[in-house]
DNA sequence: GACAATAAGTTCACAAAATGAACCAATCAA
DNA sequence: TTGATTGGTTCATTTTGTGAACTTATTGTC
């Protein structure tokens, strides 16, 4: 499909967005001429396309960009019920949505997508002869290949060879991986992340989830297991996890956790944004909460500062009031508990993720392999 | 010096040892044919030979690997003081011995440097019509160019453009690095973790160190502070730390802080052994603080292990005595704090260093820098 | 002991990819 | 208007790699 020059090209724009054939050269080490022909070939082929002019001493630049409707994907996220499925462009804008129907049976999976692929297609014939793959997301640890789920406990399967599955069903090349690791790969691709070569993203949710992006390339591990942070013990003899061990994150910072722990306490919350309003109504009990799972969360953030040094942190949160009490307990609680030199030092930004944002992690996985090629060395 | 290809032959070879030319081909994506050209070319150059002869069916393969004295580095250690400097081989075998006068004053010790420089090299015609490089390994941040250091409390240095000095005072190429993150790269090229692409380092000495090669090439963050674990916080409120914080790694589990603890307790041991020793005779204080010391690396451990998944810890310590109790604690307490599922699953091993593990670990950076070429993207 | 079977490694004509140098193109500044 | 400046193209040449046929050195088998 592509060459490396060509691959390396594609990932250059990817990241830091539309350049000169100049300076693209310059950027991936080659000379003028080898770049006049490769940018030739890319625009002829309709995967580049000439934007802006831009104009200064000497003959303007003309800046290439990559034609978003040069590739389509499918992203499905089997992190919801029904499970969502959009198909999404090369800049992540999705242009179709559909709902697959009820079900935890891989094989009945793989044919409900087979089944609403011409449907979701419908409409979009560019899409239809461009579509260059799918993706799924899922909770669970996924193979190096990003073909199998080892283990998925939400999902109870074990060594589920789903891409396969999908692949034989739709006949499309398909590439499932992780949810955390699936918007890492997304805000990389598409997002917040696109010229930041080592970041992470702490996913708070039902679950906590985590995922290290690393010389611009998603880190897996040793064993997929790269980013188990929702079972770090934060507190040694803590309260008793599910996973068999005491103290986990989880069991202190998850939205569960803190549901739980907001029941516990007697307090009528069935949200974080209403323990929030509590909290700022007075109520110890509330701020208790919000304080004790902030500053759970913001100690293992400064781990992960610590330990990976990254240029960026990515809090992704479903449950809003990011900007409340709790988000101000995180903040402290990692300047607190980062080496004061490096306090301040990585930015954190924080992202309201909205029901989309697994589907397109997992269109990403999909576009990744499309631009980058697989995510194996 | 080394085009794209070769540095990749290299790479393989000094990864998985002697290799004939068909696996080196199928190992690099090259073709038999070219392989032979760039076999051939190195074998000229006296970079390869042919090692073992290995019978199978068909013709026999003849196994290529690097020629040790194909390149010389020179390594200095600037922990200890006076700074020993060494003469190492491509295996990192140490070929001669030096020391350097006490001083840290950057320029006097380049000088010092290139003064030493014929003295070392004496007796050695080989190493000096090969000298590739020069490494330093010092305590503190160095620049992603390997080329400043940044801040080093131990040496009271701040932005410190030392392998420049070095360079023009020697005439030799230089390249300076913490030294955690040197040992790491040591252990990669000359050690046990030739073959894991994914390992994690952590020093346990006076201070605590801790770096990561991620993918085979060392990882060193965003700011250089990859690895920085002395001052995560593992005792939240704990005994406060110079670095300003409190219940710092660094407070608990150091070599200095442990001796501190023991001192406090009225323990007359002056080294972990003495404590082992003292711990084994029943003494309750010294079991103790073993345990904490112990306990605290344990979860640091843990920590490192759910945060990125390395292949393989390496744990290297000063003091000896990591086969009684502190290392059974610390094996322990880090089963304890890994997901029941990855628990055995990551394999830790113990170093015990010598003095040469800093000024040979130096001299592995200027020896990645000549295989693989520069630590930088 | 001859001879297939097998696999390693070489050779060579050819193709692909990149380069350097010269050149054309499009602008600004004086 | 003209020169300086920078972006981009062309083309002959060099570098790098390939595929297929071939040579080489062995084991296994009749």
């Amino acid at each position: 499909m592509f060459n490396t020059s060509q691959r390396e090209l594609l990932r250059v724009i990817s990241e830091s967005g539309p350049l000169s054939r100049t300076d693209l050269a310059a950027a991936i080490g080659l000379s003028k001429a080898a770049m006049s022909g490769i940018a030739r070939e890319l625009i002829d082929r309709g995967v580049l396309h000439e934007t802006e002019t831009v104009y200064g001493q000497g003959r303007p630049s003309v800046l290439l960009d990559l034609k978003p409707e040069c590739a389509f994907f499918i992203g499905i996220s089997l992190l919801e019920d029904p499970a969502p499925m959009i198909l999404s462009d090369l800049n992540g804008n999705i242009i179709a949505r559909q709902q697959l129907p009820h079900s935890r049976d891989p094989k009945v999976i793989a044919n409900a997508i087979a089944y609403g692929l011409p449907e979701i297609l419908k409409g979009h014939p560019q899409a239809s002869s461009k579509l260059a793959g799918i993706g799924v997301a899922l909770s669970g640890f996924v193979d190096e290949k990003q073909a199998t789920c080892v283990q998925s406990t939400l999902l109870g399967w074990q060594d589920v060879p789903l891409a396969e599955f999908i692949r034989q069903a739709s006949g499309v090349d398909t590439f499932i991986e992780n949810d955390a690791k699936a918007v890492a790969v997304s805000e990389k691709l598409f997002g917040i992340a696109r010229d930041v070569p080592n970041f992470s993203i702490v996913s708070l949710g039902d679950g906590i989830g985590c995922a290290h992006v690393i010389d611009g390339r998603l880190y897996r591990g040793n064993h997929g297991g790269a980013g188990e942070i929702a079972h770090a013990t934060i507190e040694p003899g803590g309260a008793p996890c599910r996973c068999g061990k005491r103290g986990c994150l989880d069991t202190i910072a998850s939205m569960t956790a803190i549901k739980e722990m907001a029941r516990a306490a007697g307090l009528k919350c069935t949200s974080l944004s209403e323990l929030e309003e509590e909290a700022s109504l007075g109520t110890a009990e509330a701020i208790a909460i919000i304080h004790k799972a902030g500053a759970a969360i913001g100690l293992a953030i400064s781990h992960l500062i610590q330990m990976n040094d990254p240029g960026m942190i990515l809090v992704t949160h479903v449950e809003g009031s990011f900007e409340g009490l709790f988000g101000t307990v995180v903040q402290q609680a990692v300047e607190a508990n980062v080496l004061p030199r490096y306090a301040g030092q990585t930015p954190i930004r924080t992202r309201r993720v909205d029901s989309d944002v697994w589907a397109r992690g997992a269109a990403s996985i999909a576009a990744h392999n499309f631009l980058i090629g697989p995510n194996i060395s």
